[in-house]
DNA sequence: AAGAGGATGAACT
DNA sequence: GTTCATCCTCTTG
């Protein structure tokens, strides 16, 4: 079942984080399939997170999408080369986020290598959000989709996968400058037993 | 108009 | 562990 919009319409960003791992998340991008399994998550709650492109309602172009309604695909690039993509949450005008940091590869392999440019399958595949970003296929244009629409090229699907509490793994956040009182929130979520998470900080 | 630097990854040593 | 690729956005003047 595709995700429904009062998913994302929650008040709670990092439960909305927590309950993101194990969903999928399917794109068909010039005509091409790929699915992949969420094993590692970020939560980003502007206004108050220094940590958020939104941080005390900060908007530009670039973060306009965050704005949106819970539902909405936020992508960017970082470091000019990756495209990060998240998943806005809330209701319009509340600028959470999630960050969505590694997947499982689980359809379409060969097609996840090749736009990797990698021959043989291992974790850094789809480890970490830049990486994952390209074996999926997402770009910055695909800021903005409606992830709760049919039409959409990107969405995410429950299938009734179950994670115990225990089975997932939280710690801090990466990338963020140090010092800031938000750097050791506990607001980084992954799945215990997968390998295909990105490295711990 | 110019410059700094970023929610990273890969290829080095 | 360290460096650097690569470029767009935002800030400042």
């Amino acid at each position: 079942m595709i995700l429904p919009r009062a998913f994302y319409l929650r008040e709670d960003v990092v439960q909305i984080a927590i309950d993101l791992l194990g969903k999928y998340l399917i794109t068909e991008i010039d005509g091409e399939r790929t699915v992949g399994k969420i094993v590692e998550t970020e939560a980003y709650r502007a206004p108050e997170d220094k940590a958020s492109h939104a941080y005390n309602y900060r908007r530009t172009p670039r973060n306009e999408h965050m704005y949106a309604e819970g539902g909405t695909a936020y992508v960017y690039i970082c470091y000019g080369i990756h495209h990060l993509f998240n998943v806005v949450t809330n209701v319009r005008d509340i600028p959470h986020a999630v960050l969505i940091r590694a997947v499982e590869p689980v359809e379409n392999v060969e097609l996840m290598l090749l736009r990797r440019n990698r021959s043989v399958l291992q974790p850094k595949i789809t480890a970490g959000p830049g990486a994952a970003g390209v074996a999926m296929g997402i770009r910055v244009g695909h800021s903005g989709l409606d992830l709760t629409s049919v039409d959409s090229p990107i969405w995410l699907e429950d299938r009734n996968l179950k994670l115990e509490e225990n089975e997932i793994i939280a710690s801090p956040r990466v990338g963020l400058s140090t010092a800031e009182e938000w750097t050791g929130i506990p607001w980084r979520f992954r799945v215990k037993n997968s390998i295909f998470t990105s490295k711990p900080k």
